[in-house]
DNA sequence: AGGGCTACCTGTACGC
DNA sequence: TGCGTACAGGTAGCCC
């Protein structure tokens, strides 16, 4: 599910309720997530506060005292829920416990994972390590974009590569792409220096909308309990097949095409 | 080196 | 009602 604007909301969430919180307990209900879940950190999280909360691309970055951080990666179903006593649902994996509060981990496919990294080894993780600038950072830019251009990728591809630029995913990218015109086929080193302003430029745009409606929910995005993401209403083409272009009205209707096993959704007469 | 493909896991929707 | 298939926001780790 998360592409970036939905791990802003989670981190929002997050931050407002549990930064410069005490963790009381912890308990790792399932530990088989992509990566199992350290025994050790039930020990080495306990009684210790998080000083700070952050995202780097799709994941979650909680500091720790004691130069601890906890890495934390949603997949596409993982989400959480804060309650007030211990309330479990089928999929929980992991428990928090803070002083009034109890946040818990759910992940139905289990692609999520939680690791902890000691503060200065997070950055060197092969996790984070080679990601590429965040989309509203001046890193991503017209010259950065010109010079890591490969042949032989869509455009499409190359913006899902997190080493390219991190956070987008598969329904941004659509998204990102139908707002600037370009089409996801395009093979990259063949676009214009204007299509590629415009890309930025739209990705901005897109990503910023996306946050400020909390971020789309197809199936499962939940914060806290509350089914949020009101960007799926915005979307113009993602999902879209059939349906006539919002763009040219009735001229053309919106393709759904494969691109490394994922659906694209396009107007081939508005996007060249 | 860098791209493409598959595996990982569970749930849902749809055709027969 | 059941069964088979396709598909779903993710990436790591192979293979070429």
């Amino acid at each position: 599910m998360p592409e970036l604007p939905e791990v802003e909301v989670v981190k929002n969430f997050l931050k407002s309720n549990f930064q410069k919180k005490k963790i009381i307990k912890v308990k790792i209900i399932n530990k088989n997530l992509r990566f199992e879940i350290q025994s050790i950190i039930k020990t080495k999280l306990t009684n210790l506060i998080i000083t700070k909360i952050y995202r780097r691309g799709k994941y979650l970055i909680l500091l720790l005292e004691n130069n601890l951080s906890l890495m934390i990666h949603l997949g596409m179903t993982g989400y959480f829920r804060m309650t007030n006593e211990e309330n479990r649902k089928k999929h929980d994996h992991l428990i928090f416990y803070f002083c009034s509060k109890v946040l818990i981990f759910n992940d139905v496919r289990k692609f999520g994972f939680i690791k902890l990294y000691n503060f200065e080894e997070l950055n060197d993780s092969k996790h984070l390590k080679d990601m590429g600038p965040e989309p509203f950072s001046d890193g991503f830019n017209l010259n950065y974009f010109t010079k890591k251009i490969k042949r032989k990728c869509s455009v499409k591809n190359l913006l899902m590569n997190q080493k390219f630029v991190a956070g987008l995913g598969n329904i941004y990218c659509s998204e990102i792409l139908f707002d600037a015109g370009v089409n996801p086929e395009k093979i990259c080193n063949e676009l214009s220096k204007k299509q590629i302003e415009k890309i930025i430029l739209s990705t901005r745009r897109i990503l910023e909308k996306a946050i400020n409606f909390g971020g789309t929910t197809i199936k499962n995005f939940v914060v806290n309990n509350e089914k949020i993401g009101y960007f799926k209403n915005k979307l113009k083409v993602y999902g879209k097949e059939n349906q006539s272009c919002p763009r040219c009205k009735s001229l053309a209707k919106i393709q759904r095409i494969k691109q490394s096993g994922r659906s694209t959704f396009l107007c081939t007469k508005c996007q060249n």
